[in-house]
DNA sequence: GATGAATGAGCGTTCATTCAT
DNA sequence: CATGAATGAACGCTCATTCAT
């Protein structure tokens, strides 16, 4: 087993568990016995249970913007792009309910406390394609004016409440009424 | 110092510690030496670490249903009521942050684990303006139609992520920002 | 209620607990309660725990001493004393399990070790018929010629164990069976 | 030091307490300050107070028994059989009083409960000598005729009791004395 | 490098005892 | 006198982290 073996199993391991669990069910020799390796070991590739952690969300993190990058319809229509990202929010998240639950996991804990101001859009320096949006709809006034904050608020949030409600089982969000709530969303900030 | 006052006391160090420090950062001890009693003292007043946690949640939420309830505009148009709630909540919210916090706590645990389909609007039995607003304006045909808990997804969820971020000061959400949100949201649902 | 009574209360309340629930799980507010007094009321009548769980035990001994001589055989054959003596601590315990079952807690305790020397015939100075019966038989060389330990050991050990055993409800020790035992008891002892 | 030192230090730290202190006085810190270990140690060899305290008992047990069966007198007569046990017993206690402390301990507790039926003698299921024997004297009519718990009261008790007389330092019990007891029990149980 | 045995601070909880009322 | 609310030392147990092998 390589190197860059080890410390994948160690993360899926670890993400999985931290998921599944919570963060108070997962000690770090549960989730070194599901890794298949030692506890030291995650030590060598990770310098804490805190980093692990975070190292965790932020590939996960990478992962989606990835995910929302890849066919982003770059240039076209504000609301184009709008509708790309809402549905693909709640694709990629129902596709990985185990990274919605370790996001949600991670944002309510001391760990996520720095990283709060940027929910699920973190401002990764590259390519903010949130941003744009955001400054291309103000710009061209086809958004109500506010703050981006609210903005991204308005359009975020009723998508991940609603993932999570699917994702615990409590109601079926199938594509219609995903795209039904991401129209929605779309209303709420149009101006 | 009355028996009424200890318990108030207890409660409001908890509440406090628990919604800075998160569920974590606030032991036994911690509570007890803040609430300037001794740890032995908490359980006279509250059988377990999870009872006395889940008393100050049920207490916070009956103060916010009563602060909707007082006023409520029973009867008026369906629109008027979903502006009364949707400020109410912000209004509350902003004035009692610890109230916030600890909710956003409470329900990221294995507390909240059972009231989670209830975010902020648990079923209480008494007065649930809540659902008698989705029904009528369904009925009426003001709203969209979708399953209650996307509509109160896209109700509640944009009021509060921008709570938060006012509470986490990273925004200013002063009166007519507020409205602006509910007015959003009230777009959002609104057919 | 007289000064008297509450002290009683206290006493029998304490015993019941003790012997049933055993040393741990009888707590002084259990007691307390079950004596339908406060706690700080035991207090004033017992020094500490200890003393009000040794104020017991002697109690309880003194009414066995009590039982045993009433009708004591006095001047008669040493058989006939060693025979009302045994059959006695039968009847007396089998009709008093609690304090069977509290004196075996007693005796299985810190508290019990001081005591242990005197398991159930304390030399409490007034009419020590166990040493007399001894005494008188050795020297009529009734008995095995050993020293009183031993010759008590074989006197009471076999007894008191069947009465546990009967106590605990392992077997059923009737009048026949104990006159049996007893008899056993004395073929033992007996030159 | 190697894993099984370890876990031999502990079993050995915490019977020395248990017997000496009884089993309040020794808590799981004092058991491992005594072993040399940490207190987290312990709970790697054994999972849980109880079963630190089981599995004493347990291994106790099982090197009496082999103690007893090494060089037990198979088929010779029942009397000599009645005498290998009794005062094997008594040398093998009185060679190692811890463990008979530790025994009593046990017996007297919760945790000896359900192994009060057989005091000493746990039908281990192998090689049941005591039964064998009991059963092969009543067939024979060497014995009394009595139910076989009052028949290994009246062979163990005494014998029992004065080990304990003897290791808490009351009496002096030597191996004539030891004859004494065992022949006395004998002349208990025979017809 | 890899391991997992060892550690001990820290947790939630209990309960004998005190003392203000 | 009687009460029971208040106390805090002490308990059994967990788990992130270290380090000898």
């Amino acid at each position: 087993m390589t190197k860059q073996n080890k410390r994948e199993d160690i993360i899926h391991a670890a993400m999985t568990l931290l998921s599944e669990q919570g963060f108070h069910g997962a000690p770090m020799s549960t989730i070194a016995e599901k890794a298949g390796v030692g506890v030291g070991s995650i030590y060598r590739y990770f310098e804490s249970r805190d980093v692990l952690i975070k190292t965790i969300y932020k590939e996960e993190e990478e992962e989606l913007v990835a995910f929302l990058l890849e066919k982003y319809p770059y240039g076209h229509p504000v609301k184009e792009c709008f509708f790309h990202i809402g549905t693909g929010l709640v694709d990629y998240f129902i596709g990985n309910p185990m990274d919605f639950k370790f996001s949600e996991q991670f944002h309510n804990s001391p760990y996520g406390e720095a990283n709060r101001r940027d929910r699920i859009f973190a401002s990764t320096g590259r390519a903010d394609i949130f941003m744009e949006l955001y400054k291309r709809g103000i710009s061209m006034r086809v958004f109500k004016n506010m703050p981006p904050t609210f903005f991204f608020n308005l359009m975020f949030a009723p998508i991940m409440w609603s993932v999570r409600d699917h994702i615990l089982g409590m109601v079926q969000l199938d594509k219609s009424l995903a795209r039904l709530i991401v129209a929605s969303c779309w209303d709420s900030v149009k101006s």
